[in-house]
DNA sequence: TCAATTTATATCGTTCACGATGCAAAAATA
DNA sequence: TATTTTTGCATCGTGAACGATATAAATTGA
């Protein structure tokens, strides 16, 4: 009886890849009504903690690149939700803002985060179990943001 | 003291989104010698386990829609990995096959699974805390797929 | 002060990921 | 057998993700 690694089986960030993917299909029914992706959902999230950022800090908060982010915030300007103005300061910056629709947003997707833990719980039972795994994802991100740095450098 | 589900930290989804991007991006350093993507390597993965497989096959196992897979495998018959051939008894099924160059590509990939433990450990020390995830993770992932089932019905 | 460098954002091209739709072959059923 | 339904795959459109590159503003430093 062999370890084989090249299994499918074996492999951890499969299941990374694929949890995340039907996590994000799982909120589909909540965010389709508000007419937002999973992304975009992100974004907002930390537009309602601080409202006026930089697209460098959304996307810092996010570790995601800004040719990522800039899109993802022309299209939620399009559909109305943020503002991009000049900044004053710096006038490299844009700083992103909530519009009303933006604001008024958030009571609509207060409940979203304990209808997801109903879903999982219906289908699975345990949030606890998952809910432990979060120190571990944290040392892991943590880990790997290092390791991508040292790449591309 | 009051818990606050709408704060990004807070999230699993969140984590598990930027887990597996950051995943994959320390995949980044020995996929690109070989001139695939992530997802590539999880359908070479597939067909090095069982050649000659139906596209739906590949994508059950993936937990992609046909609809992902299709594109995926006509990029890698262009790139010269697999043959795409109609299938005998239903020709309904496009029946994919690895090539030479596909087959050979295993023995560059070999050492890929340590290779990213070794980083793992060298930027954040356990692996084995991040394998105790799997069950966890496998349960969610079956949880999950119930779930969107049942909002596809 | 002026050139060189860095920084903040944007643009472009490629590859996923997936909902919606189309189509032909197979299976089911009348 | 003829019709309906289902199945397997493909195509299209949209929205991420991200590497590479561009551009203008700020910063550094000679």
């Amino acid at each position: 009886m062999t370890y084989e690694p090249l299994k499918l089986e074996n492999q951890v960030c499969f299941r990374l890849y694929t949890a995340a993917r039907l996590t994000m299909g799982a909120y589909h029914p909540y965010l389709d009504p508000l007419g937002i992706t999973y992304p975009q959902y992100l974004v907002l999230l930390v537009l309602w903690e601080q409202d006026k950022q930089p697209v460098n800090d959304i996307a810092h908060k996010l570790l995601l690149e800004t040719n990522t982010v800039t899109p993802l915030l022309q299209r939620m300007e399009k559909s109305g939700l943020v503002n991009r103005t000049k900044g004053k300061e710096d006038s490299r910056q844009r700083i992103v803002s909530l519009t009303k629709k933006g604001i008024e947003m958030r009571e609509q997707a207060k409940h979203i985060p304990e209808c997801l833990s109903a879903d999982i719980i219906k289908n699975e039972g345990s949030v606890e179990e998952i809910t432990q795994m979060i120190p571990t994802l944290d040392k892991l991100i943590e880990g790997l943001k290092q390791n991508n740095q040292q790449i591309n450098n």
